[in-house]
DNA sequence: TATTTTATAGAGCGATGCTCTTGTATTAGA
DNA sequence: TCTAATACAAGAGCATCGCTCTATAAAATA
């Protein structure tokens, strides 16, 4: 419906604009000149406003992040992977409450619906498929790929392997989840203000840093 | 004084079991007997009492983090770091609410006054620690010892390598800090539910998880 | 004792999420 | 074409919130 529409969009400019906290329902109706209780015919309740939110927020994260990813020749892994993670941290820059309200604290009490799932396996899937095309180059870190490791550990990432479709030795899921669990806490920091009186803020002083996190992390997983 | 002790306490309380977005000071109040408006004379807002719990959460994981590691032989700087790594995300799972007031969204608007600062370092300063006393040993691995780097990154890292005391390599600096997000990205990724469907939470999964993540830190910057 | 300070209560303002009832168009069926 | 069902919106209302203002009781001070 067009109503529908509308009140997303201006759910999302709210969004963009004061951030999550302060998203009303209320001040949405006003807005599109209806009373309160009128958009409680489209919208289940201030939750259900949120998944939409949030669902809207990884597939905007995840279409940017491939988007910049598919510009790259597929050959070039190292690439592939830099343009991904400047992609995600642009991205989370450019929409600072979008960016909390996927990746911040969890709201009390709500719990993310399964239509949530799908959208936020967008990037690391992208992150996964880089990985298995090293995988298959041979471009991996020998001393990884070869390695044994805790058969708790096997089990706990048995969903990961499984996503990746082929069989990649646990300590190669391993890393890649730690760059994975990096990218997003390096980004988390930066913008949840944790560098703050840490790390300068200067011209370009951030883009280094972040920058030879992107090298350190191919390091980590051996791709050169 | 007694009551704003009390206060703090209610507080503290309402925080840990229902989160910060629902704590009211007039809950508070109501549960101390008095007025909503007879808590303004101690509280100068609800922000002001959002700080101090800011404040409390960052003073009672520092002091935990301390306290694990002191319990650790002074030459045992792996231990030591293995510690205070479980030791950190111990406190997270025990207080998630707390971790998420001070390492989740920030709050829009608000901005985190100047006394927030000192606690906020504690753990950052632990670790730091730890880190001079294996260069001090010479325990760092060479190749990060040796390299030279980017300009733009020394002067973004400036404000850590003056908090160290010692002349330590920008390569080095920086691969402390990969390890401070890291450690901190694994425990807001395991909090905030990002491992949902991605990772097993059978019986000690994430722990065997965690404590390769600890591994993994310990060779990237080559403790060993 | 008189006065000033301190601590509290109470009422009130504007706002929120959400529900329930009422009213009105538009559409579908006889 | 007339009627009945349906879709949609408005309005009032409830409980809650942060916060302010004023009036009042108690305690400390002069």
């Amino acid at each position: 419906m067009e109503i529908t529409a509308e009140i997303l969009t201006a759910a999302r400019r709210h969004l963009a604009s004061e951030g999550a906290p302060s998203l009303s329902l209320r001040a949405i109706a006003r807005e599109l000149g209806m009373t309160s209780s009128a958009v409680y015919r489209y919208v289940a309740s201030r939750d259900d406003l949120l998944t939409w939110l949030i669902v809207d927020a990884y597939n905007s994260l995840g279409a940017a992040s491939e988007l910049a990813e598919r510009g790259v020749e597929r050959e070039d892994v190292i690439g592939r992977f830099r343009t991904t993670c400047r992609a995600v941290r642009q991205w989370a820059i450019s929409n600072p409450h979008e960016w909390a309200l996927i990746y911040g604290s969890p709201v009390p009490g709500y719990v993310a619906p399964a239509d949530t799932i799908v959208p936020a396996s967008r990037v690391p899937q992208l992150l996964g498929a880089i990985l298995v095309d090293a995988v298959r180059a041979g471009r991996v870190r020998e001393s990884l790929m070869g390695e044994r490791v805790d058969p708790t550990l096997d089990s706990s990432l048995a969903p990961l392997r499984e996503a990746l479709g082929i069989a990649v030795p646990t300590a190669v899921i391993h890393q890649a989840l730690m760059v994975w669990v990096g990218l997003f806490g390096a980004v988390s920091f930066e913008l949840f203000g944790q560098f703050q009186n840490v790390i300068g803020d200067g011209p370009g002083e951030r883009d280094a840093l972040f920058d030879r996190c992107v090298r350190r992390w191919l390091d980590e997983i051996g791709i050169a």
